[in-house]
Formats: C-alpha cells, structure tokens, sequence
DNA sequence: ATTGCACTATGAAATGTTTCATGTTTTAAC
DNA sequence: GTTAAAACATGAAACATTTCATAGTGCAAT
C-alpha cells in the first residue's frame, strides 16, 4: 500500500467529488486523481493555504467553513469571500498557477482533500467534456464574486453590511448545522470598513430590528429589509 | 456560399483568435467555428451587447477598446473593466450562459467577430487541451478582475483613481495608437466616486505633478509616485 | 483568583466624500 | 456664427467614515 493509501479520514467513495466527477469520467480515470489525493483535517483558525506559498494542487472542502483572505503590501488583511463545503476551491483563483495568490483560513472545523493538479490534468486532457464542466463551474464562482465586489466597491457601509449578513446566511450558515457567529473584525475585513463602523451599523440594524444579537450569534429578523438595504446601498 | 460568408470586413487568415486556436485544434475544426462566425464594425459610442438580452455565443474584439458597463437596479452605471483588442471577450463573465450580465460598448471604434456558442463548445468537447486553454486565459482575465476590485473595495478614492489611471495606461493605452483620454464621468464610473471627486482628484494629480492635463488628454508624469499611491490607498 | 489578551462598545474629533448650486469651456448641430 | 447640449470645474454645506481615546466583557493560561 503506497504512502498516501494511508490514514484515510473520511471514505472516499462516498465524496461528492468523485460522485460528480464520475459522471463525465471513469471511476479507472478518477482514481488517477484519488491515487495522488490525501486527506487533512483542520481545527477553526487554522491556516490551510497560505498566500504566496507554492501551490501544487487545489482542494476539495468536504465540509466546513473558510475564508479566502488576503494580505496587502500594507499588512492589512482583506476577506475575499466566505464558503462552505462541499465546494471544490481553486478553479480561477488558484487553479494551475504557481502561487496560491490568497491564503485559506478554517473559520469552522474543516475536512479538505488536497488534490494533485498534475493528476486532474492529464485527466482533463483527455476529457473535454470534464474540463468544461469545471470551467463552468469556476465561471458561475467568478460571477459571484464579481457581484460581491460591485456591491462592496459601489455601495455604502449600510448597503455592504447587509449584503455581507445576508451572503453569509443564505450560502454559508443557514442549514449548515452551524451558529452565525463571526468576529465585528471579520465583517470589518469583508465589507472593507473599520470593525468600529460594523459595530455601531450592527446595533443599527438591531435597533431597526433588522437582525437579533445572542450573544455572538448573529440572527436576521427582517431579511426583506435587509435586501432592500443591499440593493439600494 | 452561405449567408455568412457574405460581408467579411477582414482576413480570417490573419486572424490571431484563428492563430492561437490553430496551435492546439486542427485547421478542418477551426473552420466549423469559423464558418458560424460573423464581423461587424462598431463605432465609438455604440453599445455591442448590451445586459439583459439573449447571449447567443462570445465575442473575438480584433480592434479597439470597450468598456463593460452594468447597470444597476436604481439606474446607476457602473463600468466593471476597459480592455483593448485583440482579446477574446465573453469566457467567465458571459460564456455559456444565456444572459448578457453587462454590456459591452465601444469606447473607441471596434472590429469584432461573433462566435456562435454551440460551434465552439462542440470543438471544445473533443479536444481538452484546447478547452484547459480557455480555461487558463479566463482564470486570468478572472485574476485581473479580482486585484482591480479589490483596489475599488479597500482603497479611498485617490488609491481607486490612481490604481485606474494605471491600469488604463499599462494595460489598455499604452502602445495603442489611441490618445488616453476618457471622460471624468467614466472615470467616476470605473472608481466608484462622485464625477466631482474625479476632478478634484485629477486637479490635484496635476498640482502635485504626477499627471498632466493637456487638452482631454492625460498625461502620465511621474509613475512611481502613482503606483505607491495605488498601494497605499 | 489573577493576569493578559482579544473582542465588543461608545463618543468626539478629524478626515473624506457626496450633493448642490453655479459658472465656464468645449463640442456638435443648424 | 449662433445656439444648445454636454463636459469640465469650483466652493460650500451636508453627510459618511475613520481614527483615537477610553472602557467593559469574556476567555484562556498561569
């Protein structure tokens, strides 16, 4: 048994990886692509990647939370974005470069199978139908993101926070079996503000009864308030 | 001979879109793209494709600039990015999907070539190598997109106007044949500032003689001065 | 229990940005 | 040439945001 058959967290024929990839591929092709893989688990804080390290694959987020975080010439720290697994992380923003150009941070526990780019690669090769779907997919990633930034880059603070809360609920927390609970600091580096600023919207917003605070935990009272909020700026 | 065949304005065979898919597909492929292609000039000021419509395929720009430009909900404009040809438009922000998300309008006159979809996607299914390269040069496009946003997102407006000014200059005028001018509302468009804050800003560029301001045209002075700006915010 | 540390919170002063009012210059059309 | 429309320019007032000073809270390590 090779070196990296070994300690097998989670079992592979269950990922939700090899279950879509199988579907455009053989389970002969895919195991080219598992037989390169090993499997890593990370406590909250951990830094998983790290901006400006070599990069020699991508990762599959089985499941937990991340956060895509960059640090400029200036040493501030910059969120790019927030996701939950399962998500394959990479495609445009890592994928076949060099230099992992952001780092990764677990914001929850996480599991992660690194994955050998040079492996999927000579897989994708052979298999145009398989790289389209990953270009598909990295393209409605990039769209996302765009919308993110126009929403950051044109509106104000009010409009950007509400658009962060309301990102983070729907396509990070809700029915993740995780508690809203992020740092004013946090919010500070996504929505590109001072952690003071986040502070005095959020008890705003709680003053409006727009959202609820328990302790850390963060909940949305009125989302159709808060949307209109996002959209408006 | 097809209808399409009719009205071309410029030599398929000097094509560099042709060039560089011809490195990795055959000639007898290309020519299914080809053969459901067509050319149409536009004129500075026309709108190409404009947001919300049918996206029925991308778009190769041989000449000219263009600016992407999305319109909000409450009406306001906002310009997402300004390129130069030769480039191929369309990949992460409107390939393969069935609405235009922004327009596309001629800031200088433009040469372009429509390339129908299907054509494209039935080449890119048999042949990996040359979907990986499209894959490649979008995650690019993808990364520009990214550093630039984030300039817009986290600086204040003197860093925003000079990380544009730069960008404008290096990636778009520069070596183009074009004189850099644009207007301070586009500016104000692309930076995500007031018109007015465009122009004191300009003015002040000019006072502290990083720029210089003769007629519509702009001038870049003292670069590094501008780049340290860009950087620190 | 105490210490140190990070996070949360608040108010005031300083700074940055937009909006508004106004006027000038440039450009295009007749 | 005259005119109308658009772009450019400027200053002041209104508003938004950051920075700074200060302090309470919760938590982990000793």
């Amino acid at each position: 048994m090779a070196l990296n058959e070994q300690h097998r967290y989670f079992d592979c024929s269950q990922c939700l990886f090899k279950q879509l990839s199988c579907t455009l591929i053989e389970d002969s092709e895919f195991e080219v692509i598992r037989k390169t893989s090993y499997q890593m688990k990370y406590q909250k804080g951990e830094t998983i990647l790290k901006q400006g390290a070599k990069s020699t694959g991508l990762l599959y987020l089985h499941s937990g939370i991340v956060k895509f975080s960059f640090k400029t010439e200036d040493q501030r720290n910059i969120i790019t974005t927030i996701v939950r697994g399962p998500k394959l992380l990479g495609g445009a923003n890592l994928f076949f470069k060099d230099i992992n150009i952001f780092s990764i941070v677990a914001v929850e526990d996480c599991d992660v199978c690194y994955i050998d780019s040079n492996a999927l690669r000579s897989v994708a090769l052979n298999n145009g139908r398989y790289t389209l779907a990953m270009f598909e997919s990295t393209a409605s990633m990039f769209q996302h993101s765009i919308f993110n930034f126009i929403s950051l880059a044109h509106n104000h603070v009010n409009g950007r926070i509400a658009s962060i809360l309301l990102y983070l609920w729907e396509h990070v927390y809700e029915g993740s079996g995780y508690d809203f609970i992020i740092s004013r600091k946090e919010i500070a580096e996504f929505a590109a503000c001072s952690h003071e600023n986040v502070i005095n919207t959020l008890s705003k917003f709680k003053k409006e009864g727009l959202i609820e605070l328990n302790g850390k935990k963060i909940e949305i009272v009125n989302i159709e308030a808060l949307k209109e909020l996002s959209k408006k700026g």
